[in-house]
DNA sequence: CTAATTTTGTACCCGCAAGTCAAGAACAAG
DNA sequence: CTTGTTCTTGACTTGCGGGTACAAAATTAG
């Protein structure tokens, strides 16, 4: 019974996560967040408390979100270098090409609140934790497949590409083109 | 003539430049930097300008200091594999130890900030590519000494290996045991 | 000593960030 | 149609972020 929701809860919070993505977490106000949701701020806050529940929430979400589609990515048939190149390059390449400057919002929350915001550093880190995991997953595979060479530490090769990709989150992020960052994808994968 | 400064303009900068370093840009208050600093409000002011003003004087100062410091290490003597990995050992375990969790100003300042300030961008950008450039001139001459495979292109592999840095800057932030992070250094040399 | 110049400390200001609240609107149950 | 419940709107509040103003203090030139 009572009144029910004007808005849908799930797509409010998707634009939030957008709004955070995008601008940070700091530099987001609740005005922001009422202009982008569409929705008044009474309903804000009787929906998803304050603006660091809200925060959390959006990066729960993302964290989902971003870990379905890793392993969806991970799945796919073919050889296990292709796949791990097409990781790099939706990094490199993103589509659409103008959400490119945002990164991810995991390593921005990373380099912005991890050390002042303990809740936000568990998620984050265990979304880390759970890519760099796939990651390891899939190299030992290859190199059950013969295609990584047997005397390479899977879990070592993946913490590398792990951090590889979390440093070209964010030097996409000051890069004007893209492209510049090609090469990096080539020796990450030459490096496996 | 006039009232000389009661402070050292210099000490002051390098305070607000930690100061940033560990809350970042927009969590950083004139307040903090009032505690921080050592001085009243009027004095900062009438110095630096306004915030803004006194952050990118800040990075400069970063920048400049960290590119010195970076140039220092790669100058000395020794194997090249050694000295790169002297660069990537001060960062996985930094001394002094606590000051592990701040990262770089420089990675926070991309993460931050690099979307929204064109100024802070153009010197992040230039920092990361002076910065690169001293990674290929040492594997360069690497290849020269014969250290490095010579069908490698060290411009690629610095690259590679400036993205494996930032993303360990980023990682620092995030872990609770900087050893987990070694495995990478040990990858990345081994990518060499 | 005076005048000119610069710094300092503090009080003050404006606007906005973050959140609360009251009055009413939209439903379901009885 | 009344009652109870939940949602919505937007005005309102509090406190602080970011900065200014100004008088007093410290210097140096003449």
């Amino acid at each position: 019974m009572g009144r029910p929701k004007q808005f849908d809860p799930d797509v409010a919070l998707d634009r939030a996560m957008h709004t955070f993505w995008s601008k940070g977490y700091a530099a987001t106000t609740p005005q922001d967040l009422v202009d982008e949701l569409g929705i008044g701020k009474g309903s804000l806050y009787n929906t998803f408390g304050g603006k660091h529940d809200l925060f959390l929430a959006a990066l729960r979400r993302y964290a989902e979100g971003a870990a379905r589609q890793f392993t969806e990515l991970m799945a796919e048939p073919g050889p296990v270098r292709e796949r791990v190149r097409r990781i790099l390059d939706a990094t490199v390449d993103p589509s659409p090409p103008q959400a490119a400057g945002d990164g991810c919002l995991a390593v921005n929350t990373a380099a912005e609140l991890a050390r002042s915001d303990e809740e936000s550093a568990r998620i984050v880190r265990t979304m880390f934790a759970r890519t760099e995991s796939a990651l390891a997953a899939v190299l030992e595979q290859g190199r059950r497949d013969g295609e990584i060479a047997a005397d390479r530490d899977p879990k070592a090769l993946a913490a590398h590409l792990f951090a590889t990709l979390v440093g070209l989150r964010v030097l996409m992020k000051t890069t004007t083109d893209p492209a510049t960052l090609r090469p990096v994808v080539d020796a990450a994968i030459a490096a496996l």
